[in-house]
DNA sequence: TCGATATTGATACCAAGTATCAGTAAGTGA
DNA sequence: TCACTTACTGATACTTGGTATCAATATCGA
């Protein structure tokens, strides 16, 4: 992978603690605990799965702190057609996501030329372009993994 | 407008109705309604605007008759991030979106190059590209016209 | 026209998310 | 450290968006 252009590169440290902390909100008990599982959990998640993994703490509370935290920036949401949005660690500044189609593994990363793109799309686009959305759907290599070794099985 | 690589060109006709049919299914007065109003509206819309368009069709049916048009590949179904979903008709094979962030116009578009990057990606991506979704945010020309007109009175 | 079959839509249901608000916990300043 | 103000919590009820059921009805090929 050259890496010239494309860039997964993680900005050093998260703390979604701090994050919320900064927007002048108070580090409560519920609030750690939902960040502290955020940043527990590798991979992205839906809001209703935190739910169940902090039984603790209230369902209205985990929803208006990943509100505050997408707010402050330092979580991505991430639509899906068909059911709840997905959301991970902002762990690059502006970036686009790779969603797995049979895993719903979300990756995250930056092309220069993408944006390049999108500049160049700017006389050619009616109205002022203030934003732009982009998402990659792929097989992702565990799922390949998994496919060869399964294919491998039946074909002897 | 360059239209060498702009493409917003329309396929010469779009009938939901006929779109339906070559599916196998039955040309019932209820998904004549429906169609027809799709075919009526000039923008794009939500199901449950459409619900309240045609009170003598019942919701399931509306909802039924979306999906078997987004199915058909005749209907884009496009996820906002916090509300229901819009539709559109596809009057291009593949495109993508723009979205006016102030009124919620849809609009299509297709562009070469982000064709031609998509495949200049599949090298540095890890896993197999299987799709790809892209929407640019703009303020549109007539939001950008209202806006200029309040902001003239505002200030003499 | 008839009859097998697809479709309809009222109803009930489910999932995701938000408004309320009385009770509780954080922080702040004395 | 305590008291006090204010933010926060979470149970509950509600809303929105959408789907499963199923008896009644419409469609369409024979
Ligand atoms: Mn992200
Ligand atoms: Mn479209
Ligand atoms: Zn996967
Ligand atoms: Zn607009």
């Amino acid at each position: 992978m050259t890496s010239s252009t494309l860039s997964t590169t993680r900005s050093a440290e998260v703390n979604l603690g701090n994050a919320l902390e900064d927007r002048g909100l108070r580090r409560t008990t519920a609030r750690t605990a939902v960040t502290d599982r955020i940043e527990g959990l590798s991979d992205a998640f839906t809001a209703e799965q935190l739910c169940r993994d902090l039984p603790g703490v209230g369902r209205a509370t985990v929803y208006r702190t990943i509100r505050h935290l997408v707010d402050a920036g330092a979580l991505c949401k991430l639509p899906i057609l068909d059911g709840a949005p997905m959301y991970s660690i902002a762990r690059i500044e502006h970036h686009h996501h790779t969603v797995c189609s049979r895993c719903g593994a979300v990756g995250e990363f930056r092309h220069s030329t993408v944006e390049r793109v999108m500049r160049s799309l700017a006389n050619e686009i009616d109205g002022d372009i203030i934003g732009h959305r982009m998402e990659i759907f792929i097989t992702c290599n565990s799922c390949l993994a998994e496919l060869a070794a399964g294919n491998s099985t039946i074909n002897g």
